[in-house]
DNA sequence: CTGAAAGCGCTAACAA
DNA sequence: TTGTTAGCGCTTTCAG
């Protein structure tokens, strides 16, 4: 398992193919002008010697790293990782590496992440969210690369956005359920600080309520982000026991949501025949689960292909000024609120 | 946005303090021996001039990256994002980052990602699963870095191992159907080549069944991973039309477990009451869903753990040879099965 | 505790 | 199409 003596360098791949050090760089470019026989020999001895191309001595000479920076709040979270894909298939074509991080939901730690990430030289870094602490908009400013804030539409950007108004999201949702007669309406979630698209779309419901001249003070608190299943189950049954005559409520996310529809189950309430449950994201469950939830698709995966696509254009120089590329969120009506 | 002039470098600090390049290195080392003062006029020259630490020269210089690379079948899967957790967990402590790629469920893909991964010059690997490309084994081998496969026990590893065996998992479940009476056991998941795990775990309940003097030949498809809730609830459908009297359905993961458990849903079908059903990975939902599904705990998160916790060990030169470390995985009996 | 010299392995720039 | 020279920004090594 272990090479007791030292791995091959290029100079040692030129020395057995006979050909300059240079020439091998060449052969492992693709796009370089080397000849097809030439390039043949030394991929051969480089095989043959078992050379790996050091990454670490290119990326200093060159000042290229071929890294893009990418900070989620959790990897363990299906909307997350659809727009990692996104962004991660879209870099991948032009031989660019995601480098990830995740922030556990906290801008503090966020700041920390960001230096680590800054330090490995990305040509690019792309961040969710548009709330940052001082120090990380600092640093994010002075980066010298292009940023791009995803999951939202904060007011000041620091570069470029992909995203959406979680607030004016939730505003759609509240405003279909009044129109369809209700008034009674609950939001389970986003109470903690630290959840700024949890709360966002908090303030967005209590907005929406207020325009619409309804009671927006039917708040759930359901804990810190990541709101699981359990947490909206457990929200859920605190809506039961303290406000009974609820006609529908809207929680942070899917999962949220899906947690408090098993509670209604556990407590023989029907859904929708009681009371409507409206979640957020659009996860498999939303439509997998009897009765499938109505949601809002933000399309994660696009915002992250969309965000990818946006870095090779300013990559190429082909991208004028600092791009806004706003998301339109769908509302999707299914079983649990008709 | 951009910054026009180059940035700063260790040099540039170093005129502003007053001391020397070196010294300056030094003071950005932990446990370098700087006096207070003069590190801390370092640190404000750096403030000042926005100097930002470069990893790429250290890296080159030093041999060394406090990289750890990883590679997992998918990043959408709460499982691997669990086990991922626990290694980065355990990794931060020491300043290493996880260098993160995943592979689709693809060993080709695998084979290609681990050659990206080792330019960087990782100090460690880490992959899922003990099935590799001959190539992949070759570069694996003969990287010259400490080499860990996970969620599997391979019969030949590479270096060291932390996983199970999913096929004896499987067998745990079917000998307790058996045991309480159950005869007709079917299966769903696992067709693909590509799905190693799924496969083992298909392989596992057909040794099982045979075992068990049972027919092993109740099998349903349900596609290439990774296999959804949708693909599960159709592979239900396909159950319950062709094989009506199968009492009992083991699928590959909880997802398609609850996705085989709307399905039945949506007949009108009661579980457990007509059939049980039950789920592997013990994801969140397993524990949510009314009814909850019966599973099993594989610890993917105690799997991470213990790599990192074994990496550092290995690092640290406290570890003698190859370690195998076995996870015992936990049958969890819930109200999908009784 | 601090500094000077050298060089990690590759590639930009220039030359042939 | 191929080669030569120099140097990316840090840290190892050795010296004070």
């Amino acid at each position: 398992m272990n090479t007791p003596r030292k791995a091959p360098t290029m100079a040692d791949v030129a020395r057995l193919a006979g050909v300059s050090p240079m020439t091998v760089s060449r052969a492992f470019k693709r796009d370089s002008s080397v000849s097809e026989a030439t390039r043949e020999t030394i991929l051969k001895a480089a095989d043959e010697i078992g050379y790996v191309f050091d990454a670490t001595a290119s990326n200093l000479r060159s000042q290229k790293t071929d890294f893009v920076a990418v900070t989620i709040p959790s990897i363990n979270n299906a909307n997350f990782a659809d727009t990692l894909r996104g962004l991660s298939e879209g870099l991948k074509a032009r031989g660019l590496q995601t480098l990830l991080g995740y922030t556990d939901y906290d801008i503090q730690e966020e700041e920390r992440l960001i230096e680590q990430l800054l330090r490995r030289r990305p040509e690019a870094i792309v961040v969710t969210g548009g709330r940052h602490t001082p120090r990380a908009r600092r640093m994010l400013q002075n980066a010298g690369i292009p940023v791009v804030e995803t999951w939202d539409l904060p007011e000041a950007p620091i570069g470029h956005v992909v995203g959406f108004s979680n607030a004016l999201a939730v505003r759609g949702m509240v405003d279909h359920f009044v129109a369809q007669g209700l008034t009674r309406i609950a939001f389970i979630g986003g109470d903690a600080d630290r959840d700024t698209r949890g709360s966002d779309r908090r303030e967005g419901f209590i907005a929406a309520m207020r325009a619409q001249g309804l009671d927006p003070s039917r708040l759930i608190a359901a804990g810190a982000p990541p709101i699981s299943m359990r947490e909206g189950a457990a929200a859920m049954g605190r809506l039961l026991d303290t406000l009974p005559d609820t006609q529908a409520v809207i929680c942070v996310s899917d999962l949220s949501a899906f947690g408090a529809l098993t509670e209604c189950q556990r407590r023989g309430i029907p859904v929708p025949d009681r009371i409507w449950i409206a979640g957020f994201g659009d996860y498999e469950i939303a439509e997998v689960s009897v009765p499938s939830l109505t949601t809002i698709n933000p399309f994660p995966r696009e915002i992250g292909a969309r965000t990818a696509a946006l870095l090779l254009r300013v990559m190429d120089g082909q991208q004028e000024g600092p791009a806004t590329l706003a998301i339109h969120p769908q509302l999707l009506i299914r079983g649990s609120s008709r």
